[in-house]
DNA sequence: TTTATTTTCTAAACAAGGTTAGAATCTAAT
DNA sequence: ATTAGATTCTAACCTTGTTTAGAAAATAAA
C-alpha cells in the first residue's frame, strides 16, 4: 500500500480521464459537470473533492496534454544520434507528435478542440506551457534552414503551421481499429512534407 | 424599394453573421444567444422572430459556410482551362479554398472549430454537403493518381486529409492584418504538398 | 392621419448548470 | 469493534440559458 496509488490518486485520475473524453468530443462547454460524474458514478457535487472547479479540471487536463505531446517527442529525439540529418529530425517530431496525439487522443484533441474557446484564465494559464512547446519546434526549422536543409523559397513558418496543421487534424479523422500503425502514418506525414506529392519531374 | 434587400431580410443577414461570428470564437454552446442578440442591439426573445432555435441558426451557419467554400473552390477551379495539370488543379483548389476559408472566417472557422461538437441533429443536417465537397477532393487526387501524377507511394487519402488540415487550421492563426496576400499564402501552402520543404537531393 | 403589417420588447416559464455546506457513508488503523 | 479520517451524497442556492406569448413600438400603405 506504499507504492501503489492511493484511492484518492486513482479517482482523481479516473475523473480526469473522463473529463478529458467528454471534453474531447463535447467542448468544454458542452459538457457538464454532471455528465463527467456520471461517468465515473458519482454525484456531481462530488467532484469538487478531487477538483476546486470545472475551470482546474480542464486546466489540469490541458497541462496534462502539453507534456503528454512534448515529452514524447522529446523522447523520439533523444533516440537520434548526433549525425542526424534534418529529415531524420523532423521524422523524429513527428512521429512523437503523433503518436502523443493519437495515443493519448482524449487529452491531446480536448486540447486542441478547445483551442481559443475557453475561459480566458484557463487558456492564459496553458499559455507558457504551449509556448515553450512551440518554441521547440521554431528552432528545429531555424537549425534546418541555417544548415541549407530546406528551400530557401519555403516559408519556415508557413511550413510548422502547415505541419501542426496535418497532425492536429488527424486526431479528428484517425480510427485506431482501422487504420495502419501511427508510426507508419507519422513516416507517411513527413514524407509528405518532405518531399511533396508529385512524382520527379512531373507537372501533370 | 424593390431591388434592395427588405428590412427583414437585412437583419436576418446580421443575425447571422453575429452568430457565425460569435460560434467561431466561443464555440456554439459558449455563445448565447443573448451575446448575439446584443451584438445586433436587441433582445434575446426578438431573434425567435428571424429564426426559430438556436439549433436553427448555427444550421445556417453550418450551411452557408459550406457553401461558401465549395463555390469559391468551384470558381477557382472553372479559371483553368481543359489542359491544366494536377499541379494546376491542386494550386486553385487550395487557392479557392484558402480563400473561401481567410476572407469570411467567420463563417468557415465556425464551421470548422464546432466539427463533432454540435448536437446531433444540426451534425447530420449538415453531412451531405459536406461529403458532396469531399468527394470533389476525393475525385481531384483518384484523377491524378490514373493520370500518374503523384508518386506511387503516396497515400492520397493521407494527401487530402493532411491538406485539409494544414488549410483549416490556417483559419486560427492567420491575421488578416499582418500576414501576406491569401492568394500568396495558398500558392506557398500548395507549393508545399507539391514539392515538400527539402532541398533537391538533399538530406540533411 | 389612420390603419394594417411588420418588427421588437417585456416578462415570465421552465430547465439546466456550477457551486457549496453539511449530513451520511465508507475505509483503514487502532 | 471503535474511532478518526477520507470520501461521497443530498439538497439547496443562485445564475444563466432557451423558449414562448402577448404587449408595445416601428414601419409602410391607404
Amino acid at each position: 500500500m506504499q507504492l501503489m496509488q492511493t484511492k484518492r490518486e486513482k479517482t482523481h485520475r479516473m475523473v480526469l480521464d473522463a473529463a478529458a473524453k467528454l471534453f474531447s468530443e463535447q467542448g468544454y462547454h458542452g459538457t457538464s459537470l454532471k455528465s463527467i460524474a456520471e461517468a465515473v458514478n458519482m454525484q456531481a457535487g462530488s467532484l469538487y473533492y478531487h477538483f476546486s472547479s470545472k475551470d482546474q479540471l480542464m486546466q489540469d487536463v490541458l497541462n496534462k496534454s502539453i507534456y503528454i505531446i512534448y515529452s514524447t517527442v522529446k523522447t523520439e529525439m533523444n533516440k537520434l544520434d548526433e549525425a542526424a540529418s534534418f529529415s531524420d529530425k523532423l521524422k523524429a517530431a513527428i512521429r512523437g507528435h503523433m503518436i502523443a496525439i493519437l495515443t493519448y487522443a482524449d487529452y491531446t484533441s480536448a486540447s486542441i478542440r478547445n483551442y481559443g474557446q475557453l475561459p480566458d484564465a484557463v487558456h492564459y494559464a496553458s499559455q507558457p506551457a504551449r509556448d515553450e512547446y512551440e518554441q521547440f519546434w521554431r528552432a528545429l526549422f531555424e537549425q534546418a534552414e541555417i544548415a541549407g536543409a530546406i528551400r530557401a523559397d519555403v516559408d519556415k513558418h508557413l511550413l510548422r503551421l502547415s505541419i501542426f496543421g496535418s497532425m492536429n487534424w488527424s486526431s479528428v479523422w484517425f480510427n485506431a481499429q482501422q487504420n495502419t500503425s501511427v508510426e507508419a502514418l507519422a513516416a507517411a506525414q513527413a514524407d509528405i512534407f518532405l518531399h511533396g506529392c508529385l512524382k520527379q519531374g512531373q507537372n501533370r
